[in-house]
DNA sequence: TAAATACTGTTAAATAAATAACAGTACAAA
DNA sequence: TTTGTACTGTTATTTATTTAACAGTATTTA
Protein backbone atom coordinates (compact mmCIF):
# COMPACT_ATOMS: atom_id res chain seq x y z
CA UNK A 1 0.00 0.00 0.00
CA UNK A 2 2.04 2.23 1.37
CA UNK A 3 5.76 2.71 -0.99
CA UNK A 4 7.42 3.77 2.26
CA UNK A 5 7.48 0.19 4.15
CA UNK A 6 9.34 -1.73 1.52
CA UNK A 7 11.43 0.49 1.99
CA UNK A 8 12.23 0.87 5.57
CA UNK A 9 15.61 -0.99 4.99
CA UNK A 10 17.00 0.80 2.86
CA UNK A 11 20.85 1.52 4.61
CA UNK A 12 21.22 5.31 6.09
CA UNK A 13 23.81 6.41 3.47
CA UNK A 14 21.47 5.17 0.71
CA UNK A 15 18.75 7.88 2.01
CA UNK A 16 21.38 10.61 2.55
CA UNK A 17 22.49 9.74 -1.32
CA UNK A 18 19.05 9.62 -2.57
CA UNK A 19 18.56 13.66 -0.94
CA UNK A 20 22.04 14.60 -2.67
CA UNK A 21 21.06 12.92 -5.96
CA UNK A 22 17.63 14.92 -6.11
CA UNK A 23 19.15 18.08 -5.48
CA UNK A 24 21.44 17.52 -8.19
CA UNK A 25 18.90 16.14 -10.82
CA UNK A 26 16.85 19.19 -9.81
CA UNK A 27 19.68 21.49 -11.09
CA UNK A 28 20.51 19.32 -14.74
CA UNK A 29 16.60 19.48 -15.25
CA UNK A 30 17.24 23.17 -15.13
CA UNK A 31 19.53 23.13 -17.40
CA UNK A 32 16.96 21.28 -20.01
CA UNK A 33 18.46 17.46 -19.48
CA UNK A 34 16.15 14.76 -19.50
CA UNK A 35 18.51 12.03 -19.01
CA UNK A 36 21.87 11.13 -17.15
CA UNK A 37 24.09 8.27 -16.61
CA UNK A 38 25.22 7.00 -13.86
CA UNK A 39 28.62 7.84 -13.93
CA UNK A 40 27.46 11.82 -14.35
CA UNK A 41 25.50 11.07 -11.22
CA UNK A 42 28.43 9.90 -9.48
CA UNK A 43 31.11 12.54 -10.51
CA UNK A 44 28.98 15.33 -9.43
CA UNK A 45 28.84 13.38 -5.87
CA UNK A 46 32.49 12.05 -5.65
CA UNK A 47 31.55 8.55 -5.80
CA UNK A 48 31.65 5.75 -7.94
CA UNK A 49 28.99 4.75 -10.93
CA UNK A 50 28.68 1.97 -9.27
CA UNK A 51 27.19 3.11 -5.76
CA UNK A 52 24.90 4.63 -7.88
CA UNK A 53 23.51 2.05 -9.85
CA UNK A 54 23.58 0.20 -6.38
CA UNK A 55 21.52 2.40 -4.74
CA UNK A 56 18.86 2.70 -7.90
CA UNK A 57 18.82 -0.56 -7.37
CA UNK A 58 17.38 -0.81 -4.03
CA UNK A 59 15.21 2.01 -4.63
CA UNK A 60 13.71 -0.90 -7.91
CA UNK A 61 14.31 2.05 -10.40
CA UNK A 62 16.11 1.68 -13.41
CA UNK A 63 17.51 3.00 -16.42
CA UNK A 64 17.90 2.74 -20.29
CA UNK A 65 20.75 1.17 -21.80
CA UNK A 66 23.19 3.67 -23.70
CA UNK A 67 20.33 6.45 -22.41
CA UNK A 68 21.06 6.68 -18.83
CA UNK A 69 18.01 7.57 -16.25
CA UNK A 70 15.15 10.11 -16.87
CA UNK A 71 15.55 12.50 -14.55
CA UNK A 72 12.28 13.43 -14.06
CA UNK A 73 11.26 10.02 -12.85
CA UNK A 74 13.50 9.53 -10.86
CA UNK A 75 13.32 12.93 -9.26
CA UNK A 76 9.28 11.67 -8.54
CA UNK A 77 10.48 8.34 -7.19
CA UNK A 78 12.74 9.82 -5.10
CA UNK A 79 10.14 11.67 -3.36
CA UNK A 80 7.99 9.20 -3.14
CA UNK A 81 10.52 7.41 -0.85
CA UNK A 82 12.10 9.73 1.13
CA UNK A 83 9.43 12.81 1.03
CA UNK A 84 6.06 12.71 3.15
CA UNK A 85 3.03 13.00 1.36
CA UNK A 86 1.84 16.16 3.59
CA UNK A 87 4.42 19.01 4.37
CA UNK A 88 6.85 18.78 6.88
CA UNK A 89 6.77 21.33 8.88
CA UNK A 90 10.09 22.80 10.57
CA UNK A 91 10.27 25.22 13.24
CA UNK A 92 13.31 27.26 13.67
CA UNK A 93 14.79 27.63 17.45
CA UNK A 94 16.78 31.39 17.41
CA UNK A 95 16.82 34.09 15.06
CA UNK A 96 20.46 35.04 15.12
CA UNK A 97 22.93 34.80 12.16
CA UNK A 98 22.49 31.17 11.27
CA UNK A 99 18.81 30.87 12.06
CA UNK A 100 18.46 33.70 9.49
CA UNK A 101 20.81 31.74 7.20
CA UNK A 102 18.58 28.65 7.59
CA UNK A 103 15.51 30.40 6.98
CA UNK A 104 16.93 32.38 3.92
CA UNK A 105 18.32 29.23 2.55
CA UNK A 106 14.96 27.18 2.55
CA UNK A 107 12.86 29.97 1.22
CA UNK A 108 14.19 29.62 -2.60
CA UNK A 109 13.60 25.81 -2.15
CA UNK A 110 10.50 23.81 -3.45
CA UNK A 111 10.52 21.31 -0.83
CA UNK A 112 8.42 19.45 0.76
CA UNK A 113 9.59 20.53 3.89
CA UNK A 114 8.72 24.31 5.03
CA UNK A 115 10.10 26.71 7.94
CA UNK A 116 6.70 27.71 9.12
CA UNK A 117 7.59 29.46 12.22
CA UNK A 118 10.58 30.85 14.18
CA UNK A 119 10.99 31.47 18.08
CA UNK A 120 13.01 33.87 19.96
CA UNK A 121 13.03 35.61 22.98
CA UNK A 122 13.94 38.52 21.65
CA UNK A 123 10.99 41.28 21.90
CA UNK A 124 12.36 42.90 19.08
CA UNK A 125 12.20 39.89 16.97
CA UNK A 126 9.10 38.35 18.00
CA UNK A 127 6.06 39.40 16.49
CA UNK A 128 7.68 40.28 12.98
CA UNK A 129 8.09 38.39 9.76
CA UNK A 130 11.07 37.26 8.90
CA UNK A 131 11.55 36.48 5.04
CA UNK A 132 7.52 36.19 5.28
CA UNK A 133 7.92 33.44 8.37
CA UNK A 134 6.45 34.55 11.57
CA UNK A 135 8.99 34.57 14.61
CA UNK A 136 6.71 34.07 17.97
CA UNK A 137 8.01 34.20 21.54
CA UNK A 138 8.91 31.23 23.17
CA UNK A 139 6.13 31.14 25.31
CA UNK A 140 3.93 30.03 22.51
CA UNK A 141 6.12 27.06 21.66
CA UNK A 142 3.48 24.64 22.76
CA UNK A 143 0.46 26.34 21.24
CA UNK A 144 2.08 26.81 17.92
CA UNK A 145 3.74 23.55 17.37
CA UNK A 146 1.23 21.77 18.13
CA UNK A 147 -1.69 23.52 16.14
CA UNK A 148 0.57 23.97 13.14
CA UNK A 149 1.89 20.37 13.11
CA UNK A 150 4.90 21.21 12.94
CA UNK A 151 7.33 18.07 13.59
CA UNK A 152 11.24 19.19 13.09
CA UNK A 153 12.97 21.93 15.16
CA UNK A 154 15.74 23.05 14.27
CA UNK A 155 18.52 24.81 17.25
CA UNK A 156 20.29 28.05 16.67
CA UNK A 157 20.22 29.75 20.16
CA UNK A 158 22.93 30.38 21.89
CA UNK A 159 24.69 27.49 23.02
CA UNK A 160 24.08 27.77 26.71
CA UNK A 161 20.36 27.72 25.81
CA UNK A 162 20.54 24.66 23.88
CA UNK A 163 19.15 22.22 26.32
CA UNK A 164 16.14 24.11 27.71
CA UNK A 165 15.41 24.63 23.98
CA UNK A 166 15.27 21.50 23.50
CA UNK A 167 13.19 20.67 26.42
CA UNK A 168 10.81 22.68 25.30
CA UNK A 169 10.70 21.33 21.95
CA UNK A 170 10.42 17.87 23.64
CA UNK A 171 7.28 18.64 25.83
CA UNK A 172 5.90 20.68 22.65
CA UNK A 173 5.67 16.61 20.92
CA UNK A 174 8.54 17.74 18.79
CA UNK A 175 9.40 14.36 16.55
CA UNK A 176 12.90 14.99 15.37
CA UNK A 177 15.77 18.09 16.43
CA UNK A 178 18.58 19.33 14.60
CA UNK A 179 21.42 20.99 16.80
CA UNK A 180 23.34 23.27 15.44
CA UNK A 181 24.96 24.21 18.34
CA UNK A 182 28.24 22.91 20.05
CA UNK A 183 25.85 21.79 23.23
CA UNK A 184 24.96 17.88 23.15
CA UNK A 185 21.28 17.96 24.55
CA UNK A 186 19.24 14.35 25.32
CA UNK A 187 15.91 13.72 24.05
CA UNK A 188 13.81 10.71 24.91
CA UNK A 189 14.46 7.28 22.38
CA UNK A 190 11.33 8.85 20.20
CA UNK A 191 12.88 11.96 18.92
CA UNK A 192 14.78 11.33 16.51
CA UNK A 193 18.46 13.96 16.71
CA UNK A 194 20.76 14.68 14.74
CA UNK A 195 23.76 17.20 15.66
CA UNK A 196 25.78 18.91 13.18
CA UNK A 197 28.86 21.19 14.52
CA UNK A 198 31.36 22.88 12.25
CA UNK A 199 34.29 22.60 14.09
CA UNK A 200 34.26 18.56 14.02
CA UNK A 201 33.80 18.97 10.39
CA UNK A 202 37.14 21.70 9.77
CA UNK A 203 38.66 19.44 12.47
CA UNK A 204 38.40 16.10 10.50
CA UNK A 205 39.71 18.28 7.27
CA UNK A 206 42.40 19.70 9.25
CA UNK A 207 43.36 16.08 10.14
CA UNK A 208 43.39 14.93 6.76
CA UNK A 209 44.75 17.90 5.39
CA UNK A 210 47.55 17.28 7.52
CA UNK A 211 48.17 13.65 6.84
CA UNK A 212 48.63 13.88 3.57
CA UNK A 213 51.06 17.06 4.31
CA UNK A 214 53.11 14.50 6.08
CA UNK A 215 52.92 12.01 3.55
CA UNK A 216 54.45 14.39 1.08
CA UNK A 217 57.37 15.68 3.41
CA UNK A 218 58.35 12.20 3.59
CA UNK A 219 58.59 11.63 0.00
CA UNK A 220 60.85 13.91 -0.77
CA UNK B 1 58.97 10.55 15.78
CA UNK B 2 55.93 12.40 14.55
CA UNK B 3 53.12 10.49 16.48
CA UNK B 4 50.48 11.77 13.76
CA UNK B 5 52.03 8.56 11.73
CA UNK B 6 51.26 5.87 14.22
CA UNK B 7 47.52 7.23 14.15
CA UNK B 8 47.35 7.32 10.19
CA UNK B 9 45.04 4.57 10.36
CA UNK B 10 42.54 5.37 12.62
CA UNK B 11 38.48 4.98 11.13
CA UNK B 12 37.55 8.13 9.89
CA UNK B 13 34.78 7.91 12.46
CA UNK B 14 37.00 7.80 15.45
CA UNK B 15 38.78 10.86 13.87
CA UNK B 16 34.77 12.40 14.16
CA UNK B 17 34.06 11.46 17.66
CA UNK B 18 37.72 12.38 18.92
CA UNK B 19 36.75 15.87 18.19
CA UNK B 20 33.58 15.58 19.83
CA UNK B 21 35.23 13.75 23.04
CA UNK B 22 37.56 16.42 23.41
CA UNK B 23 34.74 19.47 22.84
CA UNK B 24 32.15 17.49 25.57
CA UNK B 25 35.70 17.26 27.66
CA UNK B 26 36.70 20.72 27.45
CA UNK B 27 33.31 21.69 29.10
CA UNK B 28 33.89 19.09 31.65
CA UNK B 29 36.61 21.02 32.33
CA UNK B 30 35.02 24.15 32.80
CA UNK B 31 32.46 22.43 35.31
CA UNK B 32 35.51 21.89 37.60
CA UNK B 33 35.24 18.16 37.23
CA UNK B 34 38.81 16.07 36.71
CA UNK B 35 37.90 12.90 35.61
CA UNK B 36 35.51 11.06 33.58
CA UNK B 37 33.56 7.51 32.82
CA UNK B 38 33.32 5.80 29.34
CA UNK B 39 29.61 5.59 30.20
CA UNK B 40 29.47 9.51 30.79
CA UNK B 41 31.07 10.32 27.63
CA UNK B 42 28.88 7.85 25.77
CA UNK B 43 25.51 9.49 27.01
CA UNK B 44 26.94 12.97 26.18
CA UNK B 45 27.56 11.64 22.50
CA UNK B 46 24.74 9.36 22.39
CA UNK B 47 26.87 6.46 21.70
CA UNK B 48 27.87 3.56 23.96
CA UNK B 49 30.53 3.01 26.08
CA UNK B 50 32.08 0.44 24.62
CA UNK B 51 32.40 2.51 21.63
CA UNK B 52 34.14 5.28 23.54
CA UNK B 53 36.48 2.88 25.50
CA UNK B 54 37.49 0.99 21.56
CA UNK B 55 38.15 4.53 20.28
CA UNK B 56 40.45 5.05 23.59
CA UNK B 57 41.94 2.15 22.65
CA UNK B 58 43.03 3.20 19.53
CA UNK B 59 44.45 6.05 20.50
CA UNK B 60 46.50 4.02 23.28
CA UNK B 61 44.81 5.87 26.34
CA UNK B 62 44.23 4.14 28.78
CA UNK B 63 41.76 5.55 31.88
CA UNK B 64 41.98 4.28 35.73
CA UNK B 65 40.19 1.96 37.39
CA UNK B 66 37.15 3.34 39.23
CA UNK B 67 38.19 6.85 38.35
CA UNK B 68 37.70 7.20 34.53
CA UNK B 69 39.95 9.03 32.32
CA UNK B 70 41.76 12.18 33.10
CA UNK B 71 40.36 14.78 31.51
CA UNK B 72 42.81 17.55 31.08
CA UNK B 73 45.61 14.13 29.75
CA UNK B 74 42.69 13.16 27.50
CA UNK B 75 42.08 16.86 25.82
CA UNK B 76 46.14 16.91 25.04
CA UNK B 77 46.51 13.87 23.60
CA UNK B 78 43.10 14.64 20.97
CA UNK B 79 44.85 17.46 20.72
CA UNK B 80 48.50 15.71 19.89
CA UNK B 81 46.69 13.21 17.78
CA UNK B 82 44.30 15.45 15.77
CA UNK B 83 45.85 18.96 15.82
CA UNK B 84 48.43 19.99 13.72
CA UNK B 85 51.35 21.57 15.52
CA UNK B 86 51.18 25.39 13.96
CA UNK B 87 47.86 27.01 13.95
CA UNK B 88 45.84 25.81 10.98
CA UNK B 89 44.78 29.08 9.13
CA UNK B 90 41.40 28.83 7.39
CA UNK B 91 39.45 31.54 5.11
CA UNK B 92 35.88 32.50 4.96
CA UNK B 93 34.65 32.99 1.08
CA UNK B 94 31.61 35.50 1.20
CA UNK B 95 30.47 37.31 4.37
CA UNK B 96 26.34 36.67 4.51
CA UNK B 97 25.00 35.62 7.24
CA UNK B 98 25.79 32.17 7.06
CA UNK B 99 29.91 33.43 7.20
CA UNK B 100 28.95 35.77 9.55
CA UNK B 101 27.61 33.04 11.61
CA UNK B 102 30.96 30.95 11.45
CA UNK B 103 33.05 33.47 12.03
CA UNK B 104 31.01 34.46 15.20
CA UNK B 105 31.04 31.21 15.97
CA UNK B 106 34.65 30.46 15.94
CA UNK B 107 35.75 33.88 17.60
CA UNK B 108 35.31 32.25 21.49
CA UNK B 109 36.67 29.12 20.10
CA UNK B 110 40.47 28.34 21.65
CA UNK B 111 41.68 26.31 18.83
CA UNK B 112 44.04 25.17 16.78
CA UNK B 113 42.03 26.46 13.72
CA UNK B 114 41.54 30.03 13.28
CA UNK B 115 39.90 32.14 10.67
CA UNK B 116 42.12 34.58 9.19
CA UNK B 117 41.10 35.82 6.34
CA UNK B 118 37.45 36.54 4.74
CA UNK B 119 36.92 37.09 0.58
CA UNK B 120 34.06 38.86 -0.54
CA UNK B 121 33.27 40.97 -3.85
CA UNK B 122 30.66 43.21 -2.24
CA UNK B 123 32.92 46.19 -1.97
CA UNK B 124 31.35 47.53 1.06
CA UNK B 125 32.66 44.55 2.87
CA UNK B 126 36.28 44.90 1.65
CA UNK B 127 38.58 46.34 3.42
CA UNK B 128 36.92 46.17 6.79
CA UNK B 129 37.26 44.04 9.39
CA UNK B 130 34.37 42.00 11.13
CA UNK B 131 35.09 40.58 13.98
CA UNK B 132 38.93 41.50 14.05
CA UNK B 133 39.52 39.32 10.67
CA UNK B 134 40.43 41.42 7.66
CA UNK B 135 37.95 40.94 4.68
CA UNK B 136 39.44 41.14 1.45
CA UNK B 137 38.50 41.63 -1.92
CA UNK B 138 38.55 38.05 -4.34
CA UNK B 139 41.69 39.51 -6.77
CA UNK B 140 43.31 39.36 -3.43
CA UNK B 141 42.85 35.67 -3.11
CA UNK B 142 46.17 34.42 -3.91
CA UNK B 143 48.49 36.59 -2.68
CA UNK B 144 47.19 36.41 0.85
CA UNK B 145 46.27 32.66 0.83
CA UNK B 146 49.74 31.79 0.23
CA UNK B 147 51.20 34.97 2.45
CA UNK B 148 49.17 33.74 5.38
CA UNK B 149 49.86 30.38 4.41
CA UNK B 150 46.08 29.42 4.67
CA UNK B 151 45.19 25.70 4.20
CA UNK B 152 41.69 25.50 4.78
CA UNK B 153 38.22 27.61 2.59
CA UNK B 154 35.10 27.54 3.57
CA UNK B 155 32.80 28.35 0.65
CA UNK B 156 29.31 30.36 1.77
CA UNK B 157 29.31 32.46 -1.58
CA UNK B 158 25.97 32.28 -3.44
CA UNK B 159 25.41 28.90 -4.83
CA UNK B 160 26.18 29.81 -8.59
CA UNK B 161 29.62 31.38 -7.42
CA UNK B 162 30.68 27.93 -5.64
CA UNK B 163 32.34 26.74 -8.54
CA UNK B 164 34.32 29.67 -9.51
CA UNK B 165 34.74 30.49 -6.21
CA UNK B 166 36.22 26.87 -5.60
CA UNK B 167 38.66 27.07 -8.43
CA UNK B 168 39.78 30.28 -7.19
CA UNK B 169 40.77 28.88 -3.51
CA UNK B 170 42.42 25.65 -5.50
CA UNK B 171 44.65 27.60 -7.90
CA UNK B 172 45.71 29.77 -4.85
CA UNK B 173 47.28 26.43 -3.32
CA UNK B 174 44.43 25.74 -0.84
CA UNK B 175 44.33 21.71 0.89
CA UNK B 176 40.91 21.74 2.12
CA UNK B 177 37.61 23.07 1.13
CA UNK B 178 34.36 22.72 3.01
CA UNK B 179 31.49 23.62 1.19
CA UNK B 180 28.49 24.95 2.57
CA UNK B 181 26.38 25.87 -0.69
CA UNK B 182 24.28 23.42 -2.18
CA UNK B 183 25.98 23.27 -5.63
CA UNK B 184 28.35 20.61 -5.48
CA UNK B 185 32.31 21.47 -6.99
CA UNK B 186 34.86 19.63 -8.83
CA UNK B 187 38.25 19.92 -6.83
CA UNK B 188 41.77 17.96 -7.58
CA UNK B 189 42.18 14.96 -6.08
CA UNK B 190 45.05 16.42 -3.27
CA UNK B 191 42.25 18.94 -1.94
CA UNK B 192 40.40 17.40 0.39
CA UNK B 193 36.25 18.19 -0.08
CA UNK B 194 33.52 18.03 2.47
CA UNK B 195 30.60 18.68 0.74
CA UNK B 196 27.32 19.53 3.68
CA UNK B 197 23.96 20.49 3.25
CA UNK B 198 21.30 21.17 5.87
CA UNK B 199 18.77 20.11 3.25
CA UNK B 200 20.22 16.79 3.03
CA UNK B 201 20.39 16.18 6.96
CA UNK B 202 16.85 17.69 6.87
CA UNK B 203 15.58 14.95 4.94
CA UNK B 204 17.27 12.38 6.50
CA UNK B 205 15.58 13.56 10.08
CA UNK B 206 12.37 13.73 8.00
CA UNK B 207 12.66 10.19 6.49
CA UNK B 208 13.00 8.92 9.80
CA UNK B 209 10.53 10.80 11.10
CA UNK B 210 7.88 9.53 8.91
CA UNK B 211 9.25 5.89 8.88
CA UNK B 212 8.46 5.70 12.89
CA UNK B 213 5.04 7.61 12.92
CA UNK B 214 4.16 4.80 10.25
CA UNK B 215 5.12 2.09 12.26
CA UNK B 216 3.27 4.12 15.59
CA UNK B 217 0.11 4.03 13.04
CA UNK B 218 0.33 0.48 12.22
CA UNK B 219 0.94 -0.53 16.47
CA UNK B 220 -2.79 1.03 17.14
C1' DT C 1 39.77 -12.41 53.54
C1' DA C 2 36.14 -13.47 50.45
C1' DA C 3 32.68 -11.92 47.55
C1' DA C 4 30.35 -8.39 45.08
C1' DT C 5 30.62 -4.37 42.38
C1' DA C 6 31.89 -1.29 38.88
C1' DC C 7 34.73 -0.23 36.05
C1' DT C 8 38.67 -0.75 31.96
C1' DG C 9 40.87 -2.92 27.87
C1' DT C 10 41.02 -6.30 24.31
C1' DT C 11 39.75 -9.79 21.19
C1' DA C 12 36.05 -11.94 18.62
C1' DA C 13 31.77 -11.67 16.17
C1' DA C 14 28.21 -9.32 13.81
C1' DT C 15 26.51 -5.79 11.00
C1' DA C 16 26.75 -2.15 7.59
C1' DA C 17 28.66 -0.22 3.64
C1' DA C 18 31.51 -0.02 -0.38
C1' DT C 19 33.73 -2.22 -4.11
C1' DA C 20 34.57 -5.67 -7.45
C1' DA C 21 33.20 -8.88 -10.73
C1' DC C 22 30.55 -9.99 -14.21
C1' DA C 23 26.41 -11.21 -16.96
C1' DG C 24 23.24 -8.99 -19.99
C1' DT C 25 21.95 -5.88 -23.81
C1' DA C 26 21.08 -2.12 -27.13
C1' DC C 27 23.37 0.18 -30.43
C1' DA C 28 26.98 1.42 -33.76
C1' DA C 29 30.52 0.33 -36.77
C1' DA C 30 32.74 -2.87 -39.72
C1' DT D 1 25.78 -10.48 -39.98
C1' DT D 2 29.45 -10.02 -36.45
C1' DT D 3 32.16 -7.61 -33.22
C1' DG D 4 33.14 -3.92 -30.21
C1' DT D 5 31.53 -0.49 -27.16
C1' DA D 6 29.22 1.58 -23.50
C1' DC D 7 26.22 1.15 -20.66
C1' DT D 8 22.83 -1.19 -16.72
C1' DG D 9 21.68 -4.43 -12.92
C1' DT D 10 22.86 -7.96 -9.76
C1' DT D 11 25.44 -11.01 -6.91
C1' DA D 12 29.76 -11.89 -4.53
C1' DT D 13 33.54 -10.17 -2.02
C1' DT D 14 35.98 -7.04 0.70
C1' DT D 15 36.48 -3.48 3.85
C1' DA D 16 34.89 -0.54 7.60
C1' DT D 17 32.48 0.00 11.69
C1' DT D 18 29.91 -1.36 15.57
C1' DT D 19 28.63 -4.46 19.03
C1' DA D 20 29.29 -8.37 22.01
C1' DA D 21 31.82 -11.10 25.04
C1' DC D 22 34.71 -11.49 28.48
C1' DA D 23 39.09 -11.34 31.12
C1' DG D 24 41.31 -8.40 34.41
C1' DT D 25 41.43 -5.46 38.60
C1' DA D 26 40.96 -1.85 42.24
C1' DT D 27 37.71 -0.82 45.64
C1' DT D 28 34.07 -1.52 48.69
C1' DT D 29 31.20 -4.51 51.56
C1' DA D 30 30.36 -8.32 54.31
N1 LIG E 1 27.05 24.13 13.93
C1 LIG E 1 27.64 25.14 13.35
O1 LIG E 1 28.28 24.96 12.34
C2 LIG E 1 27.48 26.52 13.91
C3 LIG E 1 27.94 27.62 13.21
C4 LIG E 1 27.74 28.86 13.74
C5 LIG E 1 27.10 28.98 14.94
N2 LIG E 1 26.70 27.90 15.61
C6 LIG E 1 25.96 27.98 16.87
O2 LIG E 1 24.64 28.34 16.57
C7 LIG E 1 24.10 29.12 17.61
C8 LIG E 1 23.55 30.42 17.07
O3 LIG E 1 24.56 31.16 16.44
P1 LIG E 1 24.26 32.61 15.95
O4 LIG E 1 25.53 33.15 15.40
O5 LIG E 1 23.05 32.64 15.10
O6 LIG E 1 23.96 33.33 17.36
P2 LIG E 1 23.21 34.72 17.62
O7 LIG E 1 23.61 35.18 18.96
O8 LIG E 1 23.39 35.61 16.45
O9 LIG E 1 21.65 34.34 17.64
C9 LIG E 1 21.03 33.69 18.69
C10 LIG E 1 19.55 34.04 18.66
O10 LIG E 1 18.85 33.22 19.59
C11 LIG E 1 17.97 34.06 20.37
N3 LIG E 1 17.77 33.39 21.65
C12 LIG E 1 18.53 33.48 22.77
N4 LIG E 1 18.04 32.68 23.73
C13 LIG E 1 16.95 32.07 23.21
C14 LIG E 1 16.02 31.14 23.72
N5 LIG E 1 16.11 30.62 24.93
N6 LIG E 1 15.00 30.76 22.91
C15 LIG E 1 14.89 31.24 21.66
N7 LIG E 1 15.73 32.13 21.13
C16 LIG E 1 16.76 32.54 21.90
C17 LIG E 1 18.65 35.40 20.46
O11 LIG E 1 17.71 36.40 20.69
C18 LIG E 1 19.27 35.49 19.05
O12 LIG E 1 18.36 36.05 18.14
C19 LIG E 1 25.21 29.30 18.61
O13 LIG E 1 25.06 28.34 19.62
C20 LIG E 1 26.45 29.02 17.84
O14 LIG E 1 27.47 28.50 18.64
C21 LIG E 1 26.87 26.67 15.11
N1 LIG F 1 24.74 24.22 3.93
C1 LIG F 1 23.85 24.88 4.61
O1 LIG F 1 23.35 24.38 5.58
C2 LIG F 1 23.47 26.26 4.20
C3 LIG F 1 22.65 27.03 4.99
C4 LIG F 1 22.36 28.31 4.60
C5 LIG F 1 22.88 28.79 3.43
N2 LIG F 1 23.65 28.00 2.65
C6 LIG F 1 24.27 28.48 1.42
O2 LIG F 1 25.38 29.27 1.79
C7 LIG F 1 25.57 30.31 0.86
C8 LIG F 1 25.60 31.64 1.54
O3 LIG F 1 24.41 31.89 2.22
P1 LIG F 1 24.13 33.30 2.87
O4 LIG F 1 22.78 33.27 3.43
O5 LIG F 1 25.26 33.67 3.73
O6 LIG F 1 24.14 34.21 1.53
P2 LIG F 1 24.31 35.80 1.44
O7 LIG F 1 23.74 36.20 0.15
O8 LIG F 1 23.83 36.43 2.69
O9 LIG F 1 25.89 36.01 1.41
C9 LIG F 1 26.68 35.76 0.31
C10 LIG F 1 27.94 36.64 0.40
O10 LIG F 1 28.87 36.23 -0.61
C11 LIG F 1 29.37 37.41 -1.27
N3 LIG F 1 29.77 37.01 -2.60
C12 LIG F 1 29.01 36.91 -3.72
N4 LIG F 1 29.75 36.44 -4.74
C13 LIG F 1 31.00 36.25 -4.27
C14 LIG F 1 32.20 35.78 -4.85
N5 LIG F 1 32.27 35.40 -6.12
N6 LIG F 1 33.30 35.71 -4.07
C15 LIG F 1 33.26 36.09 -2.78
N7 LIG F 1 32.15 36.53 -2.17
C16 LIG F 1 31.02 36.60 -2.91
C17 LIG F 1 28.24 38.40 -1.21
O11 LIG F 1 28.72 39.71 -1.33
C18 LIG F 1 27.65 38.12 0.18
O12 LIG F 1 28.31 38.88 1.15
C19 LIG F 1 24.43 30.16 -0.14
O13 LIG F 1 24.91 29.42 -1.24
C20 LIG F 1 23.41 29.35 0.58
O14 LIG F 1 22.65 28.56 -0.29
C21 LIG F 1 23.96 26.77 3.03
Amino acid sequence: MDATHAFEHLPHKTIERLSQYRRALLICLENKKTHIFSHEIAKIQHITSVQVRRDLMLIGYSGTLRQGYNIQELIDLIGEIIDSEELTKVAVMGLGDLGRALVNYFHDKRSKLDIVAIFDINPDKTGTLFNGVPCYSVEEIPTIIQEENISIGIITVPAVQAPVTAGRLVKAGIKGILNYTPTPIQVPNDVYLEELDMITTLEKIAFYVKLSDEKNALKQ
